[in-house]
DNA sequence: CTAAGTG
DNA sequence: CTGCCACTTAG
């Protein structure tokens, strides 16, 4: 259990109480006793009673429940307080735009109890009745929970990789003679997905045996050889069952995307083959990786022999865009610099705290980023020749500016520029407002663009292309933030981005030192863009990015 | 802390 | 009808 996990159980213990309107004092301790532990730098779950009580904003009745959290998953109190809400209710706490005030007034005078019918009051104009609700916000409720529905039965690929790996190697062990793999969207590495699959050439009896040695309930569907369950963790997977013989032509097929699979079909007759690599030389055409295959243009490049060298992770020599101490960051300055150099053995890093704006991150004031210039130029001194750029992570204002005056701007190494608030815009103010933000000549690498959260919120529209034709104009590198909530830039404007001639970067934005292991997801949807190393801002090595930013900085 | 929506 | 404050929510 992560200090995440176990913050988001004291924040849902937190917003009950506000919710029954206990006493605001323990509300609000419970509440910071969540971000604590957010943001503790060690693993709480590993900790003990005595470290816990000793933390600020943790006393020991609170140590006491993150115990009781980490072997549970929950504690008395928050029993009692789930106890007597109804399931509706506590979905509707996870509606961006309704908080536990505004759910009191729909439970308790409308008397809605589910997120159905809420949608339906919505639709009836019935909300806007409420005290504190208006137009505007029923509108946001109803589209907030359009998109919520939407998304129902969707998942990270992040949260069920773990998930997918256990169950292959489950697999595998139990038969461990049998061509298997995954297959579908998750092979593909697609970024949001509806089940795993995952395809295996054995006798269907013996698959059964060995998902009920998984101790898994399963469902058959004999027609097509596929069979379907959740594991442990609610995510659907769905076995399809081969033979040997047709195993790399049902693989291929079995992959997709739909789209490509359409286009092979049209050059030729997809054959029985010993492997993937065959198949498509059996139809003229080069290899092509799993992630490309999605209908674009790769049809067509691996004909002509031009596909990508798609980049990977061993390619990625330094990490940018990455939070410390200083701001809302878990880790220190010290501990992040040493992680990349010892632990992932990356030759620099990009330290990009937020900016002064951005309070609630506690944004860095004039005085602060000395601090940390200062400490800079001594970590460097030590852990030469590895290298930490001074960046910041430049708020784009509501009007397009940055955070800081010109004068310090001219200070950084580099500069990110990404939007945090205000996000509510149309297409064209949010489209003027980040190119504003492009032209200015200190921004170095333009921040998650859209500022989606994946599953969550979408982000502000934006006309793609005319933001990236601005970045290409002004030598603007763009971010592919992976974070596994955002991977913005989204892969599908990738290849449009490259044609530009844009680099890209893969950033973890990382505010832990676990953080930067998320790059795996970025470089993931970055193969998938078509990225090369040599289009891939921190694949440089430290000579070229230094002389990179150099150029920049003069231009 | 700031911004938006609301009364 | 308008300006201003207070409250809720989000980043």
């Amino acid at each position: 259990m992560t200090n995440k996990d176990i913050a988001k159980v004291f924040k849902l213990c937190s917003q009950l109480m506000e919710l029954y309107n206990e006493n605001p004092f323990r509300t609000k301790a419970m509440a910071s006793a969540s971000f604590r532990i957010d943001k503790l730098p060690f693993a709480a779950s590993q900790s003990d009673l005595e470290t816990l009580s000793e933390q600020p904003n943790i006393g020991k009745s609170t140590a006491e429940k993150i115990m009781q959290v980490v072997t549970t998953g929950t504690f008395p109190d928050l029993d009692k307080l789930i106890a007597k809400t109804p399931e509706g209710i506590l979905e509707m706490m996870k509606i961006k735009g309704l908080g536990p005030k505004k759910i009191q007034i729909i439970w308790r005078d409308l008397e809605i109890e589910s997120v159905g019918e809420l949608y339906y009051a919505c639709n009836e104009n019935r909300l806007i009745e409420a005290k504190g609700f208006g137009l505007k916000t029923q509108e946001d409720i109803k589209k907030a929970i359009e998109f919520s529905i939407a998304n129902q039965g969707w998942f990270l690929y992040a949260r069920v990789m773990p998930s997918a790996m256990e169950v292959i190697q489950g697999l595998e062990k139990s038969l461990p003679l049998a061509p298997i793999s995954f297959t579908g969207d998750y092979r593909r590495k697609v970024e949001v997905l509806q089940q795993v699959e995952i395809i295996i050439a054995a006798e269907a009896s013996t698959v059964h045996e060995a998902i009920k040695a998984l101790d898994f309930e399963f469902d058959i569907n004999k027609e097509n050889h596929k069979i379907k369950f959740n594991d442990q963790n609610g995510f659907p997977f769905e076995i399809i069952i081969s033979s040997t013989a047709d195993f790399a032509k049902d693989l291929l097929l079995t992959t997709g995307s739909q789209e490509h699979i359409s286009d092979l079909k049209t050059i030729g007759e997809i054959k029985a083959l010993d492997a993937e690599e065959e198949i498509y030389k059996s139809l003229g055409l080069e290899y092509i990786e799993p992630e490309l295959r999605e209908g674009g243009k790769e049809i067509e490049l691996a004909k002509q022999n031009k596909l990508p060298h798609l980049i990977s992770y061993a390619d990625l020599k330094g990490s940018l865009h990455n939070h410390s101490t200083y701001s809302d960051g878990v880790h220190s300055l010290k501990d992040m610099a040493t992680y990349c150099k010892e632990e992932l053995g990356l030759e620099y890093l990009g330290i990009c705290d937020h900016s002064k704006t951005a309070v609630y991150a506690n944004g860095l004031q004039i005085d602060r980023l000395e601090e940390q210039w200062a400490e800079i130029d001594v970590l460097n001194e030590k852990l030469a020749p590895f290298k930490i750029f001074k960046g910041i992570e430049s708020d784009i204002l509501s009007d397009g500016s940055l955070d800081y005056a010109d004068e310090i701007l001219s200070k950084f190494d580099f500069v990110v520029a990404s939007i945090h608030s205000n996000l509510k815009m149309d297409q064209e103010k949010a489209t003027n407002r980040i190119i504003k933000a492009v032209e200015n000549p200190y921004t170095t690498i333009l921040g998650h663009p859209t500022g989606r959260l994946l599953l969550s919120r979408s982000g502000y529209p934006l006309v793609f292309k005319k933001v990236i034709d601005a970045c290409a104009a002004n030598k603007v590198v763009i971010e592919i933030n992976a974070n596994p909530l955002r991977l913005d830039l989204d892969w599908r404007w990738h290849q449009y981005a490259l044609e530009k001639g844009v680099l890209l970067s893969i950033n973890p934005d990382a505010h832990r030192k676990e953080g930067f292991l998320d790059m795996e997801y970025g470089v993931y949807v970055a193969r998938k863009g078509g990225l090369s190393k040599n289009e891939c801002l921190n694949a440089f090595s430290l000579d070229q990015i230094e002389e990179y930013f150099k150029t920049k900085k003069v231009k």
